[in-house]
This record gives C-alpha cells, sequence and structure tokens, in this order.
RNA sequence: GGCGCAUUCGUCUAGGGGUUUAGGACACCUCCCUCUCAAGGAGGAGAUCACCGGUUCGAAUCCGGUAUGCGCUACCA
C-alpha cells in the first residue's frame, strides 16, 4: 500500500440515508482510520427533481450520531473542494467537451417520449433495453437543423462497440463485461447536471479517491466507469464493492420495508454504539467468534478483505439483543444521560416525578439490565411516575390464593410496613420476609400480590429495591387502593 | 430478454481439499439461580454446506452444468 488512502462517502441528497448507506460510509470511514488516511464527504446532489429538503442535514446528522466525522466536506471545507457536485458543474461540462472534442462523446437530441417508447418496444420484442445510438453519428447539418428548433441535447458516452471492460474488484475479483451490452449513456443531463456516472469518475480523479468502496448495485456499472477513466486519460481508483443489507423479503432494503432510516432507529431508543458495532458486523467479520467490538477494535481490525460478498439481511432481534449488551455496560450516568430525551418525552406520565432527579436517578438502576432500548425503559418504569395505578383486579389474586387470603396478606403487610423507620431495602426484607410463613403463605404468593399492589404489574424489578425507591407513603397508598380494588 | 454475481442452521456468520461427528452468535427449548421479570450459568434442538455431475485416495472447500435468488439494464443515484 504505497499510495494515500483516500476514500469517500457520496450519498445523494434524495432522501434519509438507510442502514445500507451508512454501513458503506462506515467501511469507509473505517478503512480511512485502519490506515490513516483521510475520508471526505461529498453530497452528490446532481438529480434535481429528486432531491429532498433537509436531506444533507440528515446525512450528516446520521453520520455524527454514529461517531463518523469527515475530513473533509461541505462544511469543513478541504483542498478538493468543493464538495457539492452541484458547484462543480464546470468540471464535468469541461470533461464532457473533451470527450466530444476528440471523438468519445456526441450530443444527443432524442426527446423522452422517444426513448420512452424505444425502451416499450424492446422490452416487447424481448430485446435488451438500451439506446438506439439513433444521434452517434449526426452530420453537422443535422445537428444544426436540430439545435435552430430549439432542443436542448444531452451528451452521450460513444462506448466501444467491440472488445471487452475488465478489472479487479477487491472483493469480487475478476469482472469482465462484453463492451457491446453498453449502451451510450448519457454524461450530460439536458438541464447542463452531469448523470451519477460522469460526476463521480470525474470527482473521484479531481479529489484523488484511492478506493471506491460502495455497494454491489455498482457492479454493473463499473465497466462505464473504467471506460471513462480510459477515455479521459486518467487512471481509475480501487474498486471495492460490498453486499447489499436485504429486507426480509431478501430484496435490496428500501422504504417498503418499514423504519430503515438510521435516524428511526435512534429515535427507537437504540445506542450509536450498538449500531456502529451491528452494522459492522452485518457482511464483515473478523474471526469465528468475535461479536462485541467498541469502535477502537473495529478500527484496529477492519480490513477490506473480509468484507462478504452475500446480501444479509437486517436481524432486528439480534440488534435488540446487542443493545442490550450496550445498555447494561452504560455506567448509571451514562444511563441517565441517555435515557433522558426519551423519559422527557413522556412527561404527562407524571411530569413533577419526572423533573425530580433524584427520584429518576434512583429509579433507572432498577430497569437498566432489565431494557433493550431506551424507548423500553418509559414502559418499564412507568408505574413509578404515574399516581394511579390502572390494572385488572383480579392480577391481585394470584396462584393458589383468593380474595381473603389476598385481602389479610395485603393488611398484615400493611402493618408491618406503617411503623417502618428506616424504609430501605434491608428492613423492607427484613419484615416481609417472615410475614410470609407467619399468614401461612410461600413468600412467592405474598409476595406476587403486593408486587402487583404496588407496581400494578406481575413484573417487575425486585419488589424491596421498587418499594424502598417508591417510598413508604406511596407504598401504603397503593397498597390502600389494592384493598379497595378487591 | 441480456449482462453480472451469489447460494453453509430460521437469521448473522466462521471455515477456502484431510485437523469438521461443519464452529460461534441471535432467536427457540430445558435446567440452575430466584419474590416476578430480566441478567447470569449449564445443557438441548436446529445445516443431507441449493441441486446434479466431474477432478481427487479424499470436496462445504476445485471445475462444469442446472435451479433459485439478487443486482444492473433511466436525461436516478
Amino acid at each position: 500500500m504505497t499510495q494515500k488512502v483516500r476514500v469517500r462517502f457520496a450519498p445523494s441528497p434524495t432522501g434519509y440515508p438507510h442502514v445500507g448507506n451508512i454501513r458503506t460510509a462506515m467501511f469507509n470511514w473505517l478503512l480511512a482510520r485502519h490506515s490513516g488516511g483521510k475520508f471526505v464527504l461529498r453530497i452528490e446532489d446532481t438529480d434535481v427533481a429528486r432531491k429532498v429538503e433537509g436531506a444533507v442535514k440528515a446525512i450528516m446528522d446520521s453520520l455524527r450520531w454514529l461517531g463518523i466525522d469527515w475530513d473533509e466536506g461541505p462544511d469543513v471545507g478541504g483542498d478538493y473542494g468543493p464538495y457539492y457536485q452541484s458547484e462543480r458543474l464546470e468540471l464535468y461540462k469541461s470533461a464532457a467537451e473533451k470527450l466530444i472534442a476528440q471523438g468519445d462523446a456526441y450530443y444527443c437530441y432524442c426527446s423522452p417520449e422517444r426513448l420512452a417508447e424505444l425502451r416499450a418496444e424492446q422490452v416487447r420484442r424481448k430485446q435488451p433495453p438500451g439506446y438506439d445510438r439513433l444521434c452517434r453519428n449526426l452530420s453537422q447539418e443535422e445537428r444544426v437543423k436540430k439545435e435552430a428548433e430549439g432542443i436542448k441535447p444531452v451528451v452521450r458516452f460513444k462506448t466501444p462497440l467491440e472488445g471487452q471492460t475488465a478489472y479487479k474488484d477487491v472483493i469480487w475479483g475478476q469482472v469482465v463485461v462484453e463492451n457491446s451490452t453498453l449502451d451510450d449513456f448519457v454524461l450530460l443531463k439536458s438541464d447542463g447536471f452531469p448523470t451519477y456516472h460522469l460526476a463521480n469518475v470525474v470527482d473521484d480523479h479531481a479529489m484523488k479517491i484511492s478506493h471506491v468502496i460502495r455497494a454491489e448495485e455498482w457492479i454493473s456499472s463499473t465497466p462505464r466507469h473504467l471506460l471513462l477513466y480510459k477515455a479521459l486519460g486518467l487512471e481509475p481508483p480501487q474498486f471495492v464493492h460490498h453486499a447489499m443489507i436485504l429486507g426480509p423479503d431478501r430484496a435490496k432494503l428500501s422504504k417498503r420495508h418499514g423504519a430503515v432510516s438510521i435516524l428511526d432507529y435512534r429515535d427507537m431508543g437504540y445506542l450509536p454504539q450498538t449500531m456502529f458495532n451491528f452494522l459492522a458486523l452485518i457482511g464483515w467479520s473478523l474471526d469465528d467468534k468475535t461479536e462485541l467490538m467498541s469502535r477502537q477494535e473495529l478500527i484496529d481490525n477492519f480490513s477490506l478483505e473480509r468484507i462478504g460478498k452475500t446480501g444479509a439481511i437486517f436481524n432486528r432481534e439480534k440488534l435488540d439483543w446487542m443493545n442490550g449488551v450496550y445498555i447494561r455496560k452504560l455506567t448509571a450516568e451514562e444511563f441517565f444521560e441517555a435515557v433522558q430525551p426519551y423519559i422527557m418525552e413522556d412527561l404527562d406520565a407524571g411530569k413533577a416525578l419526572i423533573e425530580d432527579e433524584e427520584y429518576v436517578r434512583a429509579v433507572l438502576p432498577l430497569v437498566q439490565e432489565r431494557a433493550r432500548t431506551l424507548l423500553e425503559v418509559v414502559e418499564l418504569t412507568r408505574f413509578f411516575f404515574v399516581d394511579q395505578l390502572e390494572y385488572a383486579p383480579g392480577l391481585l389474586i394470584g396462584k393458589n390464593m383468593d380474595k381473603a387470603a389476598t385481602a389479610k396478606a395485603l393488611k398484615a403487610a400493611q402493618d408491618k410496613l406503617k411503623p417502618l423507620k428506616p424504609f430501605d431495602t434491608d428492613s423492607l426484607e427484613a419484615v416481609l420476609r417472615p410475614l410470609a410463613p407467619e399468614l401461612g403463605l410461600k413468600t412467592g404468593q405474598l409476595f406476587a400480590a403486593l408486587r402487583v399492589a404496588v407496581t400494578g404489574r406481575t413484573a417487575a424489578p425486585p419488589l424491596f429495591d421498587t418499594m424502598a425507591v417508591l417510598g413508604k407513603e406511596r407504598c401504603l397508598k397503593r397498597i390502600e387502593a389494592a384493598l379497595a380494588k378487591l
């Protein structure tokens, strides 16, 4: 590796980045950081029609959220800017003109209607769709005439009719394509904007990109790019195509598959370190067992060679598991910080209580090892923050219990609790555990009734800890309410 | 239709001629721990390595074909 590594993430602002896009960015970033190279962010805003407002911000937010920082880009600048393709139009124009001048490209005046018709006809006759090269050999006279009609032409590449184009992909190995299967693709659209093919070739060269790491869907277009590099007399970069992330139906992941925007995952309560680790593991592996890896470990161990070539389905269940692992790794302080935005959104559950920071800090440790997402924390802790518990009275009566026994147990507990001086975990246990045999009950039976009375649920954090955090007053009030429900 | 590529437990993957009775992880099941739920621990089930042929003493691993799937085939990226 004598060449200095310069890689790029080149999204088009036509929507919010999904996990697949971000994983591509990550692979690029990982290579840059692993090898001490540069990672550049370039916005490919050449499709005016599909441009989406706010997409650039979403792209940057997504990258920042995951800690994927860029050395050069629209906002930070760099020696190879500008980093918006819409600001580099002159470059593409002169490249196109150069190609026309040397006979490798030509103006095409065919209307979109004609092209659509042509394609429909080809499909109908089961022929390979593609431009029929009608304008490839237009005479000067015909051109002048079209020009006079006011038709804005596109510029098409004069693809060689014969021969083959081959290249060695870092991941896929040798890829060979017959030039005859490629049509004369568009370089410059009639609005003066370049197509992806032209723009990415011009820019990757201008920005001295060493490795083009992108998704598998680009493999088929790579020969076109190679042809362009050749015609322009440029040295092509290394090509690295990785497999795609698939939806549950094994098709290319798309909006159809539901929440796939990376920011949606943030909103659903996944930690950035989880997403980073998890995404890295889709289509890349270190060995036969290492799965939990920090950002630094990923950087240290990353290598292009270990990227796989089979598409992978995004396994949500495993993501949940991994997020649980990362949540448990958090310190109490980190967990508190992480959870803030999520519980604050749920204010009506008990505004005053949620704003009582000490109380929240006492509650959180009780659910930290039980939550798999930050959003789940809201659900898991709700009963700590409400005034009135709502639950079916039947829940109070547990296995092998009846109404009378339950009422008796709750009353007895009440009596024990009232005089309790330090209302903490230990004293609660000291007084409640012996109570069960006194009542002729199993501890489980007593505790179950108390749990429902105090939390409104049959599954909750450990009883004594929970009660201690709730406090004496609230506990007694809730037991009273339970008695009333019976 | 053409071109390109892929195919190992349900899912993510390891393994690239003998070390493999194909390893790990998620999910699932059982048991332990235990006041419930988690977490944790110990087990279990789950893959004729897509199929068919070939090469070889020996193939998940190499070769060919078939099937299936996916991608590309836009004045989208």
